[in-house]
DNA sequence: GCCCAGGGGGCTC
DNA sequence: GAGCCCCATGGG
């Protein structure tokens, strides 16, 4: 359901995913997981729902703020969101407080289907560790980068940041040296049958 | 008790 | 445009 991973994807902002379940099952429970509900609803009832994921002020203000953009300009309905051009929509979407370019991104490639690479702090942390790129890289820089080498492939896109999260929580989270022999980070240089562009690195 | 987590907004210089 | 603090809280 992408109102539901929009949602997911506004809710995770610096908090593990386990609490952003924890909360839409509280929104879903209060029948607030709707754009018209998240609107209408009192501003108390949405914040004791969310507030396992922390900044539960800010993220109701963020949450209201997506939603009113999606009523104002689509009547509430996804399908014509995301059947904008790209880039566009991507600048749209940058335009909506307190969405930055990592959440539009989420939301783009997980819940609209769009071929766009997501780039996290997991992300920055890994390249700077094989010395690729600089730690204080711009998040629009690495994101062409990766856009650049890799095809406009939506599951490979999925499936490549999920790597890059599962390299990260073991170690970037438990502080262990990189092994550039890391299985998870070997399939990080997966290239697909017939493409003839580079991947990461060799 | 302190530090870290860590996207995004907002302020200062 | 870089650097800093704030949002709120749990875990180590």
């Amino acid at each position: 359901m992408p109102f539901e991973v929009i949602v997911g994807a506004i809710l995770t902002q610096s908090v593990a995913w386990r609490n952003v379940e924890i909360a839409i099952a509280n929104l879903k429970e209060k029948d607030l997981l709707d754009p018209v509900a998240l609107l209408t609803a009192p501003d108390e009832v949405i914040e004791e729902a969310i507030r396992p994921t922390l900044y539960y002020r800010q993220k109701r203000r963020k949450l209201q703020a997506f939603c009113r953009h999606l009523l104002d300009k689509y009547q509430g309905d996804l399908t014509a969101l995301f059947r904008r051009p790209l880039s566009e929509l991507r600048a749209e979407l940058l335009g909506i407080w307190g969405l930055g370019p990592e959440t539009v991104d989420s939301i783009l490639l997980y819940a609209g289907g769009l071929p766009t690479f997501v780039v996290d702090a997991y992300t920055k942390r890994i390249w700077a560790r094989l010395g690729i790129h600089p730690e204080g890289i711009e998040y629009e820089t690495l994101r062409a980068y990766f856009m650049d080498h890799l095809p406009p492939d939506v599951q490979l896109y999925n499936e490549y940041h999920a790597l890059i999260v599962a390299v990260g929580n073991r170690y970037c989270r438990a502080k262990q040296p990189l092994c550039v022999e890391c299985p998870l980070l070997v399939r990080c240089r997966y290239q697909p049958a017939g493409n003839e562009k580079s991947t990461v690195e060799s």
